[in-house]
DNA sequence: TAATTATGTCACTTATTTGAGACATATTGC
DNA sequence: GCAATATGTCTCAAATAAGTGACATAATTA
Protein backbone atom coordinates (compact mmCIF):
# COMPACT_ATOMS: atom_id res chain seq x y z
CA UNK A 1 0.00 0.00 0.00
CA UNK A 2 1.26 3.39 -0.96
CA UNK A 3 2.51 6.23 1.68
CA UNK A 4 -0.88 8.26 0.65
CA UNK A 5 -3.36 5.82 1.01
CA UNK A 6 -2.22 4.69 4.28
CA UNK A 7 -2.35 8.87 4.96
CA UNK A 8 -5.68 8.88 3.96
CA UNK A 9 -6.75 5.87 5.64
CA UNK A 10 -5.13 7.36 9.07
CA UNK A 11 -6.70 9.78 8.74
CA UNK A 12 -9.97 9.03 8.14
CA UNK A 13 -10.18 6.51 10.73
CA UNK A 14 -9.31 9.64 13.16
CA UNK A 15 -12.52 11.48 11.70
CA UNK A 16 -14.72 8.75 11.48
CA UNK A 17 -14.04 8.35 15.00
CA UNK A 18 -15.20 11.68 15.78
CA UNK A 19 -17.98 11.96 13.34
CA UNK A 20 -18.83 9.40 11.22
CA UNK A 21 -20.37 11.78 8.60
CA UNK A 22 -17.10 13.47 8.36
CA UNK A 23 -16.78 15.10 4.88
CA UNK A 24 -14.51 13.60 2.14
CA UNK A 25 -13.41 17.23 2.23
CA UNK A 26 -11.90 16.96 5.34
CA UNK A 27 -10.56 13.86 5.59
CA UNK A 28 -8.45 15.07 2.45
CA UNK A 29 -7.06 17.98 4.73
CA UNK A 30 -6.60 15.87 7.53
CA UNK A 31 -4.62 13.33 5.21
CA UNK A 32 -2.53 16.48 3.17
CA UNK A 33 -4.04 15.46 0.05
CA UNK A 34 -6.53 17.07 -2.28
CA UNK A 35 -10.13 15.81 -2.29
CA UNK A 36 -9.16 14.22 -5.96
CA UNK A 37 -6.29 12.42 -4.86
CA UNK A 38 -8.95 10.90 -2.07
CA UNK A 39 -11.54 9.88 -4.72
CA UNK A 40 -8.46 8.52 -7.24
CA UNK A 41 -7.26 6.18 -4.23
CA UNK A 42 -11.02 5.35 -3.02
CA UNK A 43 -13.96 4.96 -5.26
CA UNK A 44 -16.55 6.64 -2.91
CA UNK A 45 -17.24 7.20 0.31
CA UNK A 46 -18.44 3.48 1.60
CA UNK A 47 -14.94 1.97 -0.11
CA UNK A 48 -13.19 4.48 2.34
CA UNK A 49 -14.92 3.49 5.40
CA UNK A 50 -14.43 -0.37 4.15
CA UNK A 51 -10.98 -0.24 4.10
CA UNK A 52 -11.06 1.63 7.01
CA UNK A 53 -12.52 -1.21 8.95
CA UNK A 54 -10.56 -4.06 7.66
CA UNK A 55 -7.12 -2.13 7.94
CA UNK A 56 -7.72 -1.40 11.59
CA UNK A 57 -9.53 -4.83 12.42
CA UNK A 58 -5.98 -6.32 11.14
CA UNK A 59 -3.63 -4.31 13.22
CA UNK A 60 -6.46 -4.37 16.34
CA UNK A 61 -6.31 -8.21 15.67
CA UNK A 62 -2.25 -8.75 14.99
CA UNK A 63 -1.98 -6.32 17.72
CA UNK A 64 -3.83 -8.36 20.33
CA UNK A 65 -2.87 -11.70 18.93
CA UNK A 66 0.63 -10.80 19.72
CA UNK A 67 0.11 -9.63 23.03
CA UNK A 68 -1.79 -12.47 23.84
CA UNK A 69 1.01 -14.71 22.81
CA UNK A 70 3.65 -13.02 24.40
CA UNK A 71 3.76 -14.99 28.06
CA UNK A 72 1.93 -17.93 28.86
CA UNK A 73 0.06 -16.91 32.42
CA UNK A 74 -3.38 -16.35 31.86
CA UNK A 75 -3.75 -13.00 33.78
CA UNK A 76 -0.71 -11.70 32.24
CA UNK A 77 -2.05 -12.49 28.58
CA UNK A 78 -5.05 -10.31 29.48
CA UNK A 79 -2.71 -7.47 30.75
CA UNK A 80 -0.55 -7.67 27.67
CA UNK A 81 -3.97 -7.64 25.70
CA UNK A 82 -5.26 -4.29 27.17
CA UNK A 83 -1.86 -3.02 26.55
CA UNK A 84 -2.10 -3.73 23.18
CA UNK A 85 -5.51 -2.02 22.85
CA UNK A 86 -4.78 0.80 24.60
CA UNK A 87 -1.51 1.51 22.39
CA UNK A 88 -3.58 1.05 19.13
CA UNK A 89 -5.38 4.12 20.37
CA UNK A 90 -7.40 5.55 17.75
CA UNK A 91 -7.87 2.48 15.76
CA UNK A 92 -8.99 0.54 18.84
CA UNK A 93 -11.80 3.23 19.35
CA UNK A 94 -12.66 2.85 15.66
CA UNK A 95 -12.97 -0.95 15.76
CA UNK A 96 -15.13 -0.48 18.76
CA UNK A 97 -17.18 1.43 17.31
CA UNK A 98 -17.94 -0.76 13.91
CA UNK A 99 -18.63 -3.75 16.36
CA UNK A 100 -21.20 -1.89 18.65
CA UNK A 101 -22.91 0.61 15.88
CA UNK A 102 -25.33 -0.73 13.38
CA UNK A 103 -24.61 2.59 11.55
CA UNK A 104 -21.11 1.12 10.62
CA UNK A 105 -22.60 -1.57 8.42
CA UNK A 106 -22.11 -5.26 9.20
CA UNK A 107 -17.88 -6.24 9.28
CA UNK A 108 -16.79 -8.33 6.46
CA UNK A 109 -17.46 -11.68 7.27
CA UNK A 110 -13.55 -13.26 7.68
CA UNK A 111 -12.56 -10.00 9.38
CA UNK A 112 -14.93 -10.48 11.99
CA UNK A 113 -14.35 -14.27 12.23
CA UNK A 114 -10.65 -13.23 12.96
CA UNK A 115 -11.76 -10.97 15.35
CA UNK A 116 -13.72 -13.43 17.16
CA UNK A 117 -11.13 -15.86 16.79
CA UNK A 118 -9.53 -13.01 19.26
CA UNK A 119 -12.22 -12.54 21.33
CA UNK A 120 -13.03 -15.94 22.18
CA UNK A 121 -8.87 -16.57 23.42
CA UNK A 122 -10.05 -13.54 25.51
CA UNK A 123 -13.32 -14.52 26.70
CA UNK A 124 -11.86 -18.61 27.32
CA UNK A 125 -9.19 -16.69 29.69
CA UNK A 126 -11.64 -14.91 31.69
CA UNK A 127 -14.55 -17.52 31.97
CA UNK A 128 -11.44 -19.88 33.54
CA UNK A 129 -10.48 -17.79 35.81
CA UNK A 130 -13.99 -17.16 36.91
CA UNK A 131 -14.39 -20.99 37.23
CA UNK A 132 -10.97 -21.07 39.78
CA UNK A 133 -12.64 -18.50 41.39
CA UNK A 134 -9.96 -15.85 41.11
CA UNK A 135 -12.92 -13.32 39.54
CA UNK A 136 -15.95 -12.26 40.98
CA UNK A 137 -18.86 -14.59 40.48
CA UNK A 138 -21.61 -12.17 40.52
CA UNK A 139 -20.35 -10.66 37.00
CA UNK A 140 -21.44 -12.14 33.95
CA UNK A 141 -18.98 -12.68 30.78
CA UNK A 142 -21.06 -10.32 28.47
CA UNK A 143 -20.85 -7.58 31.73
CA UNK A 144 -16.96 -7.85 31.96
CA UNK A 145 -16.43 -8.05 28.26
CA UNK A 146 -17.62 -4.27 28.21
CA UNK A 147 -16.34 -3.33 30.90
CA UNK A 148 -12.87 -4.76 29.20
CA UNK A 149 -12.98 -2.71 26.29
CA UNK A 150 -14.80 0.36 28.11
CA UNK A 151 -11.29 0.76 30.47
CA UNK A 152 -9.52 0.54 27.39
CA UNK A 153 -11.19 3.76 25.96
CA UNK A 154 -11.02 5.35 29.20
CA UNK A 155 -7.60 5.53 29.20
CA UNK A 156 -7.02 6.38 25.62
CA UNK A 157 -9.64 9.30 26.10
CA UNK A 158 -7.71 10.09 29.57
CA UNK A 159 -3.72 10.04 27.58
CA UNK A 160 -5.51 12.13 24.63
CA UNK A 161 -6.85 14.70 26.40
CA UNK A 162 -3.82 15.78 28.56
CA UNK A 163 -4.98 14.34 31.74
CA UNK A 164 -2.74 11.96 32.19
CA UNK A 165 0.42 10.60 31.32
CA UNK A 166 0.51 7.75 28.69
CA UNK A 167 2.08 5.29 31.26
CA UNK A 168 -0.17 6.11 34.13
CA UNK A 169 -2.92 5.73 31.64
CA UNK A 170 -2.12 1.89 30.93
CA UNK A 171 -1.08 1.33 34.62
CA UNK A 172 -4.46 3.17 35.99
CA UNK A 173 -6.54 0.69 33.08
CA UNK A 174 -4.96 -2.31 34.54
CA UNK A 175 -5.49 -1.48 38.35
CA UNK A 176 -9.08 -0.63 37.63
CA UNK A 177 -9.66 -3.28 35.41
CA UNK A 178 -8.26 -5.98 37.95
CA UNK A 179 -10.13 -4.18 40.75
CA UNK A 180 -13.49 -4.05 39.29
CA UNK A 181 -13.75 -7.55 37.96
CA UNK A 182 -11.92 -8.23 41.52
CA UNK A 183 -8.86 -10.23 40.04
CA UNK A 184 -6.66 -11.66 42.27
CA UNK A 185 -3.86 -11.89 40.92
CA UNK B 1 -43.56 22.86 27.07
CA UNK B 2 -45.61 21.21 24.81
CA UNK B 3 -45.64 17.40 24.31
CA UNK B 4 -44.51 17.63 20.77
CA UNK B 5 -41.92 19.92 21.85
CA UNK B 6 -40.51 17.35 24.12
CA UNK B 7 -41.19 14.64 21.79
CA UNK B 8 -39.28 16.12 19.34
CA UNK B 9 -35.91 16.96 21.44
CA UNK B 10 -36.14 13.62 22.60
CA UNK B 11 -36.45 12.05 19.64
CA UNK B 12 -33.12 14.57 18.59
CA UNK B 13 -31.24 13.05 21.71
CA UNK B 14 -31.57 9.83 20.78
CA UNK B 15 -30.33 10.35 16.97
CA UNK B 16 -27.54 12.88 18.17
CA UNK B 17 -26.33 9.96 20.26
CA UNK B 18 -25.42 7.73 17.67
CA UNK B 19 -24.95 10.37 15.37
CA UNK B 20 -24.20 14.49 15.69
CA UNK B 21 -24.90 14.83 12.03
CA UNK B 22 -28.03 12.96 12.09
CA UNK B 23 -30.99 14.92 9.39
CA UNK B 24 -33.48 16.76 10.73
CA UNK B 25 -35.74 14.92 8.53
CA UNK B 26 -34.69 10.84 10.24
CA UNK B 27 -35.48 13.55 13.77
CA UNK B 28 -38.48 14.61 13.00
CA UNK B 29 -39.16 10.63 11.70
CA UNK B 30 -38.10 9.51 14.70
CA UNK B 31 -40.64 11.89 16.87
CA UNK B 32 -43.54 10.98 14.71
CA UNK B 33 -43.78 14.87 13.18
CA UNK B 34 -43.11 16.52 9.61
CA UNK B 35 -39.73 18.07 9.27
CA UNK B 36 -41.69 21.27 8.71
CA UNK B 37 -43.54 20.54 12.13
CA UNK B 38 -39.85 20.21 13.71
CA UNK B 39 -38.95 23.70 12.01
CA UNK B 40 -41.46 25.32 13.58
CA UNK B 41 -40.74 24.57 17.11
CA UNK B 42 -36.54 24.87 16.29
CA UNK B 43 -35.64 28.15 13.79
CA UNK B 44 -33.00 25.37 12.51
CA UNK B 45 -30.41 22.84 13.49
CA UNK B 46 -28.09 24.70 15.99
CA UNK B 47 -32.02 25.91 17.72
CA UNK B 48 -32.68 22.59 18.21
CA UNK B 49 -29.34 21.21 19.38
CA UNK B 50 -28.97 24.33 21.78
CA UNK B 51 -32.29 23.23 23.21
CA UNK B 52 -31.10 19.65 23.71
CA UNK B 53 -28.58 20.48 25.64
CA UNK B 54 -29.92 22.65 28.19
CA UNK B 55 -33.30 20.47 28.57
CA UNK B 56 -30.76 17.43 29.08
CA UNK B 57 -28.06 19.02 31.18
CA UNK B 58 -31.20 20.16 33.56
CA UNK B 59 -32.39 16.72 33.69
CA UNK B 60 -28.89 15.20 34.61
CA UNK B 61 -28.12 17.69 37.43
CA UNK B 62 -31.31 17.43 38.50
CA UNK B 63 -31.21 13.67 38.99
CA UNK B 64 -27.67 13.47 40.38
CA UNK B 65 -28.51 16.29 42.90
CA UNK B 66 -31.53 14.90 43.96
CA UNK B 67 -29.89 12.00 44.32
CA UNK B 68 -26.56 13.40 46.09
CA UNK B 69 -28.83 14.83 48.41
CA UNK B 70 -30.86 11.46 49.32
CA UNK B 71 -28.61 10.22 51.78
CA UNK B 72 -26.18 11.42 54.14
CA UNK B 73 -23.44 9.01 53.88
CA UNK B 74 -20.68 9.87 51.38
CA UNK B 75 -20.34 6.15 49.67
CA UNK B 76 -24.07 6.24 49.79
CA UNK B 77 -24.24 9.64 47.61
CA UNK B 78 -21.88 8.33 45.26
CA UNK B 79 -23.80 5.11 44.97
CA UNK B 80 -26.80 7.03 44.40
CA UNK B 81 -25.28 9.20 41.86
CA UNK B 82 -24.29 6.32 39.71
CA UNK B 83 -27.70 4.73 39.56
CA UNK B 84 -29.31 8.51 38.75
CA UNK B 85 -27.23 8.72 35.86
CA UNK B 86 -27.66 5.51 34.73
CA UNK B 87 -31.58 5.72 35.04
CA UNK B 88 -31.08 8.92 32.61
CA UNK B 89 -29.98 6.57 29.82
CA UNK B 90 -29.83 8.39 26.84
CA UNK B 91 -29.72 11.72 28.69
CA UNK B 92 -26.51 11.25 30.23
CA UNK B 93 -24.94 9.66 27.31
CA UNK B 94 -26.05 12.83 25.76
CA UNK B 95 -24.43 15.23 27.92
CA UNK B 96 -21.56 12.84 28.60
CA UNK B 97 -20.73 13.76 24.56
CA UNK B 98 -21.11 17.63 24.87
CA UNK B 99 -18.79 18.09 27.44
CA UNK B 100 -16.13 15.69 25.81
CA UNK B 101 -16.20 16.48 22.30
CA UNK B 102 -15.43 19.93 21.13
CA UNK B 103 -17.87 19.56 17.84
CA UNK B 104 -20.84 20.29 20.19
CA UNK B 105 -19.86 23.64 20.67
CA UNK B 106 -19.57 25.21 24.13
CA UNK B 107 -22.10 24.24 26.77
CA UNK B 108 -23.54 27.53 27.74
CA UNK B 109 -22.10 29.28 30.85
CA UNK B 110 -24.73 28.96 33.34
CA UNK B 111 -25.79 25.29 33.09
CA UNK B 112 -22.56 24.54 32.80
CA UNK B 113 -21.34 26.07 36.02
CA UNK B 114 -25.04 24.35 37.81
CA UNK B 115 -23.17 20.96 36.17
CA UNK B 116 -19.90 21.86 37.85
CA UNK B 117 -21.57 22.67 40.81
CA UNK B 118 -23.00 18.51 40.60
CA UNK B 119 -19.33 17.92 39.27
CA UNK B 120 -17.48 19.54 41.96
CA UNK B 121 -19.78 17.88 45.12
CA UNK B 122 -18.88 14.37 43.70
CA UNK B 123 -15.00 15.22 43.31
CA UNK B 124 -15.26 16.48 46.92
CA UNK B 125 -16.67 13.22 48.32
CA UNK B 126 -14.11 11.28 46.31
CA UNK B 127 -11.02 13.44 47.71
CA UNK B 128 -12.26 12.87 50.85
CA UNK B 129 -12.81 9.84 51.09
CA UNK B 130 -9.29 9.24 48.95
CA UNK B 131 -7.35 11.31 51.99
CA UNK B 132 -9.51 8.79 54.55
CA UNK B 133 -7.75 5.90 52.77
CA UNK B 134 -10.83 4.67 51.48
CA UNK B 135 -9.72 4.23 48.10
CA UNK B 136 -6.49 3.24 45.87
CA UNK B 137 -4.04 6.29 46.36
CA UNK B 138 -2.14 5.55 43.08
CA UNK B 139 -5.42 6.74 41.18
CA UNK B 140 -5.69 10.20 40.26
CA UNK B 141 -8.50 12.28 40.89
CA UNK B 142 -9.31 13.20 36.67
CA UNK B 143 -8.81 9.12 35.95
CA UNK B 144 -10.94 8.35 38.38
CA UNK B 145 -14.07 11.03 37.33
CA UNK B 146 -13.37 9.80 34.12
CA UNK B 147 -13.99 5.79 35.16
CA UNK B 148 -16.97 7.16 36.94
CA UNK B 149 -18.59 8.03 33.75
CA UNK B 150 -17.32 5.59 31.34
CA UNK B 151 -18.61 2.75 33.91
CA UNK B 152 -22.10 4.29 33.75
CA UNK B 153 -21.97 4.31 30.14
CA UNK B 154 -20.83 0.63 30.03
CA UNK B 155 -24.02 0.08 32.29
CA UNK B 156 -26.45 2.09 30.08
CA UNK B 157 -25.17 0.42 27.10
CA UNK B 158 -25.22 -3.38 28.48
CA UNK B 159 -28.86 -2.79 29.36
CA UNK B 160 -30.22 -1.08 25.93
CA UNK B 161 -28.19 -3.92 24.03
CA UNK B 162 -29.92 -6.53 26.17
CA UNK B 163 -27.21 -8.48 27.19
CA UNK B 164 -27.64 -7.81 30.54
CA UNK B 165 -31.14 -7.34 32.47
CA UNK B 166 -31.85 -3.27 34.18
CA UNK B 167 -31.06 -3.80 37.78
CA UNK B 168 -28.08 -6.51 37.23
CA UNK B 169 -26.72 -3.35 34.54
CA UNK B 170 -27.08 -1.34 37.48
CA UNK B 171 -25.81 -3.46 40.49
CA UNK B 172 -22.74 -4.39 37.91
CA UNK B 173 -21.86 -0.82 37.46
CA UNK B 174 -21.36 -0.26 41.15
CA UNK B 175 -19.79 -3.15 41.77
CA UNK B 176 -17.11 -2.72 39.53
CA UNK B 177 -16.64 1.10 39.96
CA UNK B 178 -16.34 0.30 43.91
CA UNK B 179 -13.31 -2.25 42.87
CA UNK B 180 -11.73 -0.40 40.16
CA UNK B 181 -11.09 2.19 43.12
CA UNK B 182 -10.35 -0.16 45.64
CA UNK B 183 -13.11 1.44 47.41
CA UNK B 184 -13.35 0.04 51.37
CA UNK B 185 -17.10 0.59 52.30
C1' DT C 1 -70.59 25.54 16.03
C1' DA C 2 -67.07 28.92 15.15
C1' DA C 3 -62.64 30.30 15.98
C1' DT C 4 -58.16 29.24 17.13
C1' DT C 5 -54.24 26.50 17.15
C1' DA C 6 -51.38 22.63 15.70
C1' DT C 7 -49.87 19.89 12.14
C1' DG C 8 -49.43 18.03 7.44
C1' DT C 9 -48.50 18.40 2.38
C1' DC C 10 -46.52 20.25 -1.60
C1' DA C 11 -43.47 23.07 -3.98
C1' DC C 12 -39.56 25.75 -4.35
C1' DT C 13 -34.90 27.81 -3.36
C1' DT C 14 -30.47 27.52 -1.60
C1' DA C 15 -26.35 25.40 0.23
C1' DT C 16 -23.46 21.51 0.78
C1' DT C 17 -21.44 17.28 -0.49
C1' DT C 18 -20.09 14.09 -3.76
C1' DG C 19 -18.01 12.24 -7.85
C1' DA C 20 -15.59 12.80 -12.13
C1' DG C 21 -13.29 14.95 -16.49
C1' DA C 22 -9.52 17.71 -18.38
C1' DC C 23 -5.30 19.27 -17.97
C1' DA C 24 -1.12 21.24 -15.49
C1' DT C 25 2.60 20.30 -12.48
C1' DA C 26 5.64 17.51 -9.50
C1' DT C 27 8.15 13.59 -8.50
C1' DT C 28 10.47 9.30 -9.34
C1' DG C 29 13.22 5.79 -11.56
C1' DC C 30 15.83 4.71 -15.47
C1' DG D 1 16.60 14.34 -19.73
C1' DC D 2 12.65 11.32 -20.53
C1' DA D 3 8.87 8.48 -19.56
C1' DA D 4 5.83 6.97 -16.11
C1' DT D 5 3.36 7.87 -12.15
C1' DA D 6 1.33 10.69 -8.58
C1' DT D 7 -0.87 14.73 -7.28
C1' DG D 8 -3.02 19.37 -7.69
C1' DT D 9 -6.33 22.75 -9.72
C1' DC D 10 -10.31 24.06 -11.94
C1' DT D 11 -14.72 22.93 -13.40
C1' DC D 12 -19.13 21.01 -13.65
C1' DA D 13 -23.17 17.98 -12.77
C1' DA D 14 -25.87 15.19 -9.73
C1' DA D 15 -27.57 14.13 -5.15
C1' DT D 16 -28.85 15.31 -0.71
C1' DA D 17 -30.17 18.36 3.06
C1' DA D 18 -31.91 22.64 4.95
C1' DG D 19 -35.11 26.25 5.30
C1' DT D 20 -39.51 28.55 3.97
C1' DG D 21 -44.08 30.04 1.87
C1' DA D 22 -48.84 28.79 0.84
C1' DC D 23 -52.53 26.37 1.82
C1' DA D 24 -55.27 22.16 3.53
C1' DT D 25 -56.73 19.50 7.30
C1' DA D 26 -57.13 17.94 12.06
C1' DA D 27 -57.60 18.93 16.92
C1' DT D 28 -58.84 21.84 20.67
C1' DT D 29 -61.55 24.97 23.05
C1' DA D 30 -64.43 29.06 23.91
Amino acid sequence: MTDTKIEIIAAAVKCFRLNESATLEKIAQEAGVSRRTLHRYFKDRQELLDSCKNEMLDRCNKAMTEAYERDNDPIKKVRNMLFAAIEQGANYSFVKRIYERSSFAEVDRNKEFESDNVKSKWLTIIKNLQQEGRINAELTLPWIFNLFGSIIETSIYAFESGDIARNDSKKFAWTSFKGAIGLKE
